[in-house]
DNA sequence: TGAATATATGAACAAGTATTCATATGTATA
DNA sequence: TATACATATGAATACTTGTTCATATATTCA
């Protein structure tokens, strides 16, 4: 039975057929488990994180914040965009001055729990 | 100046050096910057969230995962490696099945904020 | 208009990661 | 003890992603 699909699935013999239904029917649907992964994707980068607990204290420009971090102008400017994309930030413009601010008031909440899970 | 390694950095002219001062003083440690990038980044995955709310509901063995999700065991296997390091499920063992269940009461508060904001 | 400068962006590269495949480990049972 | 089976794991692969480099865009000011 070498070419058995399901081989690799404990022999395609579910042990508990009932508390699968019951998961089942707890599981969002598919499209939020997606989008919600693809947030915490956003979260999952050192530099994301710091660009968001920056912008937490105040608004700030491109180049402060390359400064702040110490990286280059190009590595923050794309990171700005992936978190533009997610509705994490929003920015205005006054003259060549571009000013980054938070557009969602959970990213606090958030981090916060994060936090109170690392510090246990 | 081609080599001024500054070049990229908007001169080496920091714009608002009230303002970087006023968000560093803020800031909280890199070590912690860097955990929580490490935590969000274990949410960041479709097949590990998907693990996780289905724990929400039960406490489940590797094998009912792995027909929920209709993955290999392996792959299954492979992922609750990572939520065990990461302290987020613990399991008990009984004879062959090994039960796995939540080890966190942080994580679903988490997910709703990060479900509020992905619903807005 | 031309020079300076703040930001954005495409391409390339290096590093990280999720799954698969093969196989090992550990437990129950015939 | 031998077999069955639930789970774990190392290696390989395909895919993703963060940064760099070069350059484009847009705005100010002389």
């Amino acid at each position: 039975m070498a070419n058995n699909p399901l081989m690799d699935r404990c022999e395609s013999t579910i042990i508990h057929e009932d508390i699968i239904n019951e998961v089942k029917a707890h599981m969002p649907k598919e499209e939020s488990l997606y989008d919600l992964a693809e947030l915490f994707k956003v979260f999952g980068d050192t530099t994301r994180i710091k660009i968001l607990y920056a912008l937490f204290a105040s608004e700030m420009c491109v180049c402060d914040m390359a400064a702040l971090l110490n990286m280059t102008q190009s590595a923050i400017s794309h990171q700005l965009r992936v978190l533009k994309q997610a509705r994490l930030v929003k920015f205005r413009k006054d003259g060549k001055v571009v000013y980054y601010s938070l557009d969602d008031h959970h990213i606090q909440q958030i981090f916060n729990q994060g936090l109170n899970h690392i510090n246990e």
